[in-house]
DNA sequence: AATGAATGAGGTTTCATTCAT
DNA sequence: AATGAATGAAACCTCATTCAT
C-alpha cells in the first residue's frame, strides 16, 4: 500500500502499473492480487489511508476545537517536505472524477473536514477569538478550497514551496479572512 | 483539436485513446497523425489552446489594468457552466507534473497571470481602488492559487457549483484580502 | 473464424487462446481485435457460421419437404469427415449453457430445424410416404436428439465410425421409427 | 469431490479454478492438494465416481438381464431433476476429448455399458420378451447413443424437460425399436 | 494435516503508432 | 490527404502449483 500510494503520487494512478507497485514492494503482482482485488480496490484502500493520514485530518483528532490553530493549518500545506502528498491529494480528486467510489469517500472525507472548521469557527466566535460575521459555513468550505489550491503550489508557483514570506502571506490572510482578533 | 480538449477534460489523458479523439472529430487514426505527430504533441496543443482561451487570460486582454475586476474574475471559475473548463485547468496541472514541456507551458502562463494580476494590484493601490499594503506579488499568487482551489469545486463541494450565496462570499472574500474600497 | 472454428472444435473454447487463433489465421492478436471485439464475439460469429453450414441446415434449405430423406441426413452424422463438424456441435451446447447468447442462437436453429422436419413428417405422412400416426412434432425432436447423440459418436464408440452396418443400422431405426413404407 | 463433481458440471473443467472448489467443499487449496496431486487428477477421481453413479450403472448392478426395462431405463435420463447429471455427462465427454485418461475410462465404461445392454437384448429374444432380428450389439449401442442425444435436452428443447408426453413418446420408441412384445 | 501467501506463466484486452493502398 | 488494417508492447488479471509455517 505504501508502495502504491508512492507511484500514484508520482506518476499517477493510470501511470502506475501493478508490475511497478508489486515490484516496488517486493512481491510479484499474483501477491498483490492476494491483497487487493483489483487495481481500483487497491486505489481505494489507498485513498482512505492517506485521507485520516493528511494533516487536517490528524489535526482534527489531536486539537479539538480551537480557531486561532485554522490559519497554521491551512498553511501546513505549503512545507516543502509535504510534496508528495499535494501530488496525492489532486490524485485523489482526480480519481474521483473517473470513480464513484473514490468520489463518495472524498466527499464524505471532505463534509467531515469542512464540519470540523465550521464548529472552530463558530466556537472562536462565541470565545471571542473571531471577530467577524461572516457565514460559518462558507468560511469553512473557502478554507478547504484554499488547501486545495495550495497543493498545486509545486506546478503553479515551485519557488514559492521554500519561501517563508509566502507563507506569512498565507496565514496572515486566512486570519485575515477569519477575523482573528490579534493576540 | 476540439474533440482532444473535450476528452482529455473528461476522461484524462490516459484515458483517452487517439482511435476515440478520431471518431470524435470525424476523421481515422491516420488522419489524425498527418496533423500531429504524437499523443503528446496533441497533449501539448490543447494545452496552448486551452490557456489562452480561459476565463483569465480573455480578460487580461480585453479589459486590461483595472483592480477592482479582480474579484468577479476570481468568481468566474464558479460559474455552472464551466465545469469542464475547471476539469481541464485540473488536467492540465495533471499533465505537467507528468510531462516536462506542459510544465514549462504553465509555469509560463502562470507567471503571465500573476504578473498581470500584480500590475492591476499595483495600479489599484496607486489610484485608490485599494486599500491595503501587503505584497503585491504574494497577492496576485494567492488569487491565482484560489482560482486553482476553486477548479475542484465539483469534487469538493458540487453543492456550491449553484449556490449564489457562495459566489457572493467568494467575491466579498477577494475584495477583503485586496482591500477593495466601499466605492 | 476459420481458425477459430478449427481450433474451437479441436481444443475447446477455454482450451483455445486468442493468441493461437491468431497465429494459425497468420496474423497478431491485435488485427484479431480489429474485427471481433471480444473472444464471446469471436465464438458467437462462428456459431452462427458453424449452424448455418450444418448438413441438416443446407439440406433444408436445397431439398424441402420430401420425408424419406429424413433417415439419409441423421445418418450424414455418422460419416468419417464429419468428425469436426460433430465436436463443433458438441463445443456449441456447451457454450451454450455457460452464455446466454450463444444459447438463444442455438434454441432458434433447433426450433428451426425441428419445425422443418416436423413439416416433412407431415407431408410424408399426407402423400402416404410414411405410415405412423405418433405425434409429429414429437418425432422431429426426437430425430434433433438422435442426431446429438450422433455426435457422441467418436468417444463413445469409435470403431463405429467406419463401419457401414452401422449406417445401415441407423438408417433402418430411423425409417421405423417414422414409420416410412417400403416403396 | 463432490464440489468438484458439482462445479464441474456447472462451469466446466477449464470454468472451475481449485480455489473454488476448496472453497465449496470448505477447505483451503492446499488441503486440496493432499488428497490429488493434480486438478487433472481430480477430474479422474469425479469421472470415475460420477460413471458409477449414472443411472445405468446403477440399475445393471441392481435389475440384472430384464430386456423389458431398457425403454425405462433410457427415459430415466429425461427426468427433470437428473439435470446436472446430463451436464456431468456432457463435461465427461468434452474432458475425454482433451484427456487421454478420461477417454480411455469412458471407452471402458461405454463398452461395459453396451454389452450389459446387449445381453439384455439377447436374453430378451430368448425369452420371447423381445420381438425383433436385428444386430442386438447394434441395438445396444444405439441406445447408449440415444442416451447421450437425451443428455443434450436442456439445451435442445428445455421445454420437454417436463413433458410427461415427451417421456411416453421416448418410452415407446426404444419399445419400437427393439420390437417389445405387448405384454 | 492444514493454511494461505507467494510464484510464474499464461490469458484477454487495449492502444500508440506505422504503412500499404 | 485520408483510410483502416496491422503490429508489438504493454496492461490487468487468473490460476495451478509450491512451500514455509
Amino acid at each position: 500500500m505504501n508502495a502504491a500510494a508512492d507511484l500514484f503520487a508520482i506518476r499517477g494512478f493510470d501511470g502506475t502499473s501493478m508490475e511497478a507497485i508489486a515490484q516496488r514492494a517486493g512481491l510479484t503482482v499474483g501477491a498483490l492480487y492476494r491483497h487487493f482485488s483489483a487495481k481500483g480496490e487497491l486505489l481505494l484502500d489507498v485513498v482512505r489511508q492517506a485521507l485520516s493520514s493528511l494533516p487536517i485530518a490528524q489535526h482534527m483528532h489531536v486539537v479539538s476545537g480551537r480557531a486561532d490553530l485554522l490559519p497554521e493549518m491551512v498553511t501546513l500545506y505549503t512545507a516543502p517536505d509535504l510534496r508528495r502528498l499535494r501530488r496525492l491529494a489532486i490524485e485523489l480528486h482526480n480519481a474521483a472524477s473517473r470513480d464513484r467510489k473514490v468520489a463518495q469517500l472524498l466527499r464524505e472525507f471532505n463534509d467531515r473536514m469542512a464540519s470540523d472548521a465550521r464548529a472552530r469557527i463558530e466556537s472562536g466566535r462565541r470565545d471571542g477569538t473571531l471577530d467577524n460575521n461572516r457565514d460559518a459555513d462558507y468560511a469553512a468550505r473557502f478554507l478547504m478550497v484554499l488547501i486545495m489550491g495550495l497543493a498545486h503550489i509545486d506546478t503553479l508557483y515551485p519557488s514559492m514551496v521554500a519561501d517563508s514570506g509566502w507563507r506569512n502571506y498565507v496565514m496572515e490572510s486566512v486570519g485575515m479572512l477569519l477575523g482573528i482578533n490579534p493576540r
